[in-house]
DNA sequence: TCTGGGGTCCTAGGACCC
DNA sequence: TCTGGGGTCCTAGGACCC
């Protein structure tokens, strides 16, 4: 069997953690640039607000503080999340962690499901002060299942086990099709026209349609509701095969100075990302885009992919290229909103193709960049910058209401005053 | 005024190989 | 009129996830 545990609103369960005064008030945490809502509590929900709505639209209940508003701090996040991950380690060996408010736990040949899971349950609430749910299954897809099951019908407990088929039966009747992991928009609304509106439906429909009109992956999927594990627990951590980093920019920017340096910044992060992994990547794209919601501004997009000369990881390199593709594909008269940068053709340091005409990477090279790491990493002040990525950070995001990080910074603790 | 930022996998079709 | 039979690699686009 496996257990899913997904925390609940977890970023708005983070920000309480710190917050108790808001523990029964409407929280909500915005994403990057204070842009729109990407979590809320239940009061928050209760209130109608929707996942994904615009900030501006609730501005009247943030100022009245009907609403509490937090920007995203995902320092604060991540570190709460290794801490549930951590606890969560304790209950089995074997654990995939999914996202970064789930995970999966192999809990084949464990007895007393119900009670284990609450006790998981109670454990992580007790290190972490999160709460969670727990859906247990045959199979990864009825975890998920079962786990929305308990957050939808059984809150208060906040476990439920599928171990017998009259459960499967009942769950997958109670889950409506676009509910269902791997269902979509897209693939909702064709199997809803085809008459298959719950996941029950979906369990019983034939194999050949499914694969003709689905693919593998609904195949798969087919062979998951009915209790048959096509999607095996994922226990290593992979390197990633793209790293992107990317941002809106809080205001909008018209010269290429700014652009630049906020293009560098991506840069140098994806170079800290790929070095993290022991990575190095043979492209590296750029992207520059104008706002798609101002429909009576002129609009741009471009992007341009540049080839390495050899793979690397060294953020002079990886600032360079990605320099040279943004003076390519930069027009003047626009105002961009956001930009990014993507690493791609990533393979493991020290695997890679050298190069038959242009110099290879030297030790020294690599050993500035480890000093670099280590001197902004090890206290997380990041101080130490390339010229290119300026002082000036006219293209910052907005975030102005961010909590503290609270658990990695020690002139952040919090601070109690009796 | 104001609308996020990351990722993965699968398939089809074209280019190319012997 | 008649024109093989395999393969691989790459890319774009479509689907999905949190």
């Amino acid at each position: 069997m496996i257990a899913l545990v997904d925390c609940n609103n977890f970023y708005a369960s983070c920000e309480r953690l710190f917050a108790p005064e808001l523990r029964s008030k409407p929280v909500v945490v915005l994403s990057n640039n204070d842009g729109c809502v990407i979590a809320r509590s239940d009061e928050a929900k209760a209130m109608g607000i929707k996942m994904g709505v615009p900030a501006f639209e609730i501005k009247n209940l943030i100022e009245r503080q009907k609403v509490y508003a937090f920007s995203s701090n995902y320092t604060l996040y991540g570190d709460i999340s290794n801490r549930v991950v951590q606890t969560l380690s304790q209950f089995t060996d074997e654990i995939e962690i999914y996202s970064i408010d789930e995970a999966f736990l192999n809990l084949r040949g464990f007895s007393n499901l119900e009670s284990y899971a609450t006790q998981i349950r109670s454990t992580v609430k007790q290190h972490t002060g999160i709460p969670t749910c727990v859906g247990v299954a045959p199979t990864k897809t009825l975890a998920k299942i079962a786990n929305r099951y308990a957050k939808k019908h059984h809150k208060g407990v906040g476990v439920w086990v599928l171990d017998t088929s009259e459960k499967v039966e009942q769950a997958l009747k109670a889950t409506s099709i676009e509910d269902i992991w791997g269902v979509g928009r897209r693939y909702a609304k064709m199997l809803e026209a085809h008459n298959i509106l719950t996941a029950y439906d979906l369990s019983k429909a034939s194999e050949n349609w499914v694969k003709a009109n689905m693919s593998v992956v609904g195949q798969r999927m087919l062979y998951e509701l009915r209790g048959i594990s096509c999607l095996s627990l994922e226990l290593i951590n992979e390197p990633q095969k793209n790293i992107c980093t990317s941002r809106s920019f809080g205001m909008m920017l018209t010269d290429k100075a700014p652009l630049s340096e906020a293009v560098a910044n991506f840069a140098a992060a994806c170079a800290f990302k790929l070095r993290k992994q022991r990575s190095v990547a043979n492209f590296v794209q750029v992207f520059v885009t104008t706002n798609p919601f101002a429909k009576n501004e002129k609009q741009y997009f471009n992007s341009i992919t540049i080839t390495l000369p050899v793979a690397d990881s060294d953020s002079r390199i990886i600032i360079k290229n990605a320099l040279l593709g943004l003076s390519k594909i930069y027009r003047d008269g626009f105002k961009y909103k956001k930009a990014g940068v993507i690493v791609s053709g990533i393979v493991p340091e020290g695997e890679y193709q050298l190069a038959l005409f242009s110099p290879n990477p030297d030790n020294n090279a690599r050993k500035v960049m480890q000093v670099l790491d280590v001197i902004n990493h090890s206290n997380g002040s990041n101080k130490l910058k390339l010229a290119a990525q300026g002082f000036d950070r006219t293209w910052r995001v907005k975030n102005e209401r961010l909590s503290q990080r609270f658990t990695t910074r020690f002139d952040e603790l919090l601070t109690i005053n009796i």
